[in-house]
DNA sequence: CGTAACCTTGAACGACTTCAACTCACGTGG
DNA sequence: CCACGTGAGTTGAAGTCGTTCAAGGTTACG
């Protein structure tokens, strides 16, 4: 049932992009209007590890970081890496993979703005992490943040509730691929999308789908097929519209509540 | 596929555990030779939380804490109870459960001596808490420890360090519900057992399997039969021995993590 | 406008579930 | 001491849901 050996994994190496001084990061920091962009400006101002602190502490903070941008598609950090680095988003969505070594391929989550990269205990990242749209980051080196989490008790609280955060929806992932079946899985995405599109302050009625049907089908531990046919009945039910390939419209939330199950 | 009603979920109240003072959790502190025990002589002294921590800060550490026992089967916290205590497990087998509506569930964890229950950013918890085997654990008031991570850095980093561990373990799960067959997940379920005890420096040649076939089936997002048959599968491959119905023997390893995958 | 990647749909297959019967371990009471 | 009963685990047969394989349709982008 559930092997999805996969071959087409081209992945393009990342090297400069890990680069500080790299040749694209130094081209997207100019490409922004006034030059670099001041965390006090940062679309991520209010994410969950830099709100609640105050400018001193955001200026510590700003001093510490960079910025870079990705290409969709691209790969910002390889499993086995040196997790060296701690990446917060700024825009665009990424996503956090896991590749089995015949190929199958699982997506832990979807990082969306103001989410954080990289934190890790171990001293190589565990993951793989790749933009899904194109994506503005803000890099820190992880020993600089340490010292910050010394120097600024209300930052390292502020990581710890992140940290919660992350394990509560790994825990909501958990539920799903133990116990939901193909159209649920797909119900409940949805539901989630459309959550994060709230928390993101950008409620509306159609929610972007920037991901593909297959990363999808690698996120809910499904098969493309399965997806795609979830999407159509759920469609011909009448719970959701699909405007474009890459947004859907939640005409029936009870129905899709319902079929997630409160959980 | 997956949807798994159970009703026969008796669970127990457990009004009077979740009481400082109540009867139970007196008895148990006052049966143990010599009355209280101290962090000292804690079997969970080197656990995530309490290891690399001085005597001084052990000593605040203990001073916030309470012990009690709970009988297998015993459910230490429910969900949409009050997260008002975090528990540290000084012995024994506990796991976390999210039941579904409908009665699925979802064993989110297994967690032994020196792990840790109930640090949420919630005010309510997400999940009971259910004993496996006959269980201590020390119980720390939220609030309390807070204070705590104010007053001793080395506290708060250690608990990050906790939160980290317990994300990479999600995310492993996450891999095996999404992208591994029956056979594979109960392979890598005793491989995680193995690895589990030596952790605890309990190594042996067997390892108990303290938990349930259901139990077992609930991790693995599986049900009760199919979990058996992957079990007797291993055993016919000579890749185990099951000793008794609770205990595994690993005889070939190479072919469990040839199963389970390096992942 | 054309090509390649992505998506959808259909049909056959297979893995896991469901349903059901049976075995085993263990504890209780006659 | 053993019969009995209960709960847990195993095994078999049939059914279901998701996968696999295959073909056709759509979208995006140069």
């Amino acid at each position: 049932m559930n092997y999805n050996p996969r071959q087409d994994r081209t992945v393009e190496p990342a090297a400069e992009i890990d680069d500080p001084r790299g040749a694209r990061a130094v081209a997207a920091m100019k490409a922004r209007a006034g030059g670099t962009l001041h965390c006090f400006q940062c679309p991520a101002r209010t994410s969950d590890l830099c709100s609640g602190l105050p400018d001193r502490q955001l200026e510590d903070l700003f001093a510490a970081s960079t910025r870079l941008t990705l290409g969709r598609g691209q790969t910002l950090v390889f499993e086995g890496d040196p997790a060296n680095h701690v990446y917060n988003i700024s825009r665009g969505t990424m996503m956090l993979t896991r590749l089995g070594p015949d190929g199958r391929r699982q997506i832990l989550a979807f990082l969306f703005r103001g989410h954080m990269i990289g934190f890790t205990a171990e001293t190589e990242y565990r993951f793989n992490a790749e933009a899904v749209s194109d994506v503005e980051l803000c890099r820190f080196d992880k020993a600089k943040l340490e010292e910050l989490f010394c120097q600024h008790a209300q930052l390292e609280k502020q990581f710890r509730l992140v940290a919660m955060k992350v394990i509560e929806a790994n825990q909501e992932l958990i539920f799903t691929l133990g116990r939901r079946s193909a159209v649920e899985r797909v119900a409940a995405f949805l539901l989630f999308l459309e959550q994060t599109q709230e928390q993101l302050g950008e409620a509306g009625k159609t929610i972007p789908l920037p991901m593909t049907r297959t990363d999808i089908a690698d996120y809910l531990g499904l098969t493309i097929e399965t997806v795609s046919r979830a999407f159509t009945k759920l469609k011909t039910s009448k719970a959701i519209r699909l405007p474009t390939l890459h947004s859907v419209e939640i005409v029936r939330r009870d129905e899709l509540a319902d079929l997630a199950g409160a959980a």
